[in-house]
DNA sequence: TCAGACATGTAAGTCGTTACATGATTCA
DNA sequence: TGAATCATGTAACGACTTACATGTCTGA
């Protein structure tokens, strides 16, 4: 039953390898280093993935042992993949099924004291504000490189950017400053609401 | 291999159970009426697991074929089960890992137009003010319930009020006020992030 | 009488995580 | 020389979705 679900790891890595070409190592790190804020992949989909795309002609493997490195295997996207990916971006999406644990345990909470709702929302608060303060950090760089066209050393790693034309680099460099500022602002959004669940239980009974 | 993992369901099923004893119909109902911006639990999962929790003590199943009802399984939660709830409503809850499928689309946009980049924002933004408007309604009837001390019939059945006492139950009914005010918080930040989007794209390459 | 809600359950598959297994290269 | 990183992969779970199968009761 069940046909095709969504297949989101699919179109991940193969938009990802749109990019660039890159190996299941390379896939990896970007995600966790650049993409974290909200995306998330791990290698026991990654190598998996590869190969079905392989399979479905999408992507091309291709071994590098140039230079007496290590053994690694280069995927490039093929025109097919590219078409594949431009759909996807272009289809509708869904939105993401939410399932926030904190939301509850804190509408289980009648049956705790004040205090330990107290705690259960400060504790929460506490990882949002930790969750801010990186994003912040990132943000400067970036404002900087997107505002004053500065170049950053550290972006090209982040960043993975796909071309050298400075102009592409520049709406690149735009574009995830994008993202960054959706995780800032729905951050923001979840520290102003436990102020305001603070208050409100420092208030009622 | 995996232990445990975090066995989600379980203790929210658990929990739920807590609050009084239900049918698995039932729980399905509330999740979805009730709690659906910030939880979601499915047949297939609800049914397996109410069984797992029989049979480790945590609830009990009583068949109810009172009054020619219909077949009806009614669960309850046990002394134990009580014990595991209240444990796991302290344990630190980890953050939820994010997976937004719109970010990660306008992240590869490089490669669409302005105007294809400008229609997958509208997109979002028409399915988060979907979600505003139904949150905001909700907010009115609850700010009533909750400020006024009205009595409104409906939210008995949206919220499944545990307990006739009427301290009790406006404690419970405040307490879902807040539940609802971290979706209307969060996605009025998503609507904010869209309309600075647009601007930033409308001035932008 | 018949549509719609009530009610329970299973089968099959997809999706995702974690732990394990293996080994090469780099660099302090 | 040995720790860190690079690099690929599999096994086993656990979690979740979807579709199907089945039947009852209520009320317009």
């Amino acid at each position: 039953m069940g046909m095709a679900a969504r297949q989101k790891t699919k179109f991940a890595i193969l938009g990802l390898l749109s990019l660039k070409p890159m190996s299941g190592y390379d896939i990896k790190k970007l995600v966790d280093v650049g993409l974290s804020h909200f995306w998330n992949e791990n290698y026991g989909q990654i190598y998996p993935t590869l190969d079905a795309l392989v399979k479905e002609q999408l992507v091309t493997k291709k071994g590098d042992q140039s230079r007496g490195k290590r053994r690694r295997n280069v995927y490039a996207i093929t025109r097919k993949g590219r078409l594949a990916v431009q759909n996807w971006q272009l289809e509708p999406t869904e939105p993401p099924i939410v399932r926030n644990e904190l939301q509850l345990k804190l509408f289980l909470g009648g049956n705790l004291t004040k205090r330990q709702r107290i705690q259960l929302i400060e504790a929460y608060q506490v990882q949002q504000q930790a969750a801010l303060d990186d994003y912040r950090q990132s943000e400067q760089v970036l404002r900087n490189a997107v505002e004053k066209g500065e170049y950053i050393e550290e972006l090209d790693e982040i960043l993975d950017l796909t071309s050298s034309n400075p102009k592409d680099r520049a709406k690149q460099c735009n574009i995830f400053y994008l993202t960054l500022r959706h995780g800032i602002r729905t951050t923001e959004a979840r520290l102003a609401w436990c102020r305001e669940v603070l208050e409100n239980l420092a208030n009622g009974p």
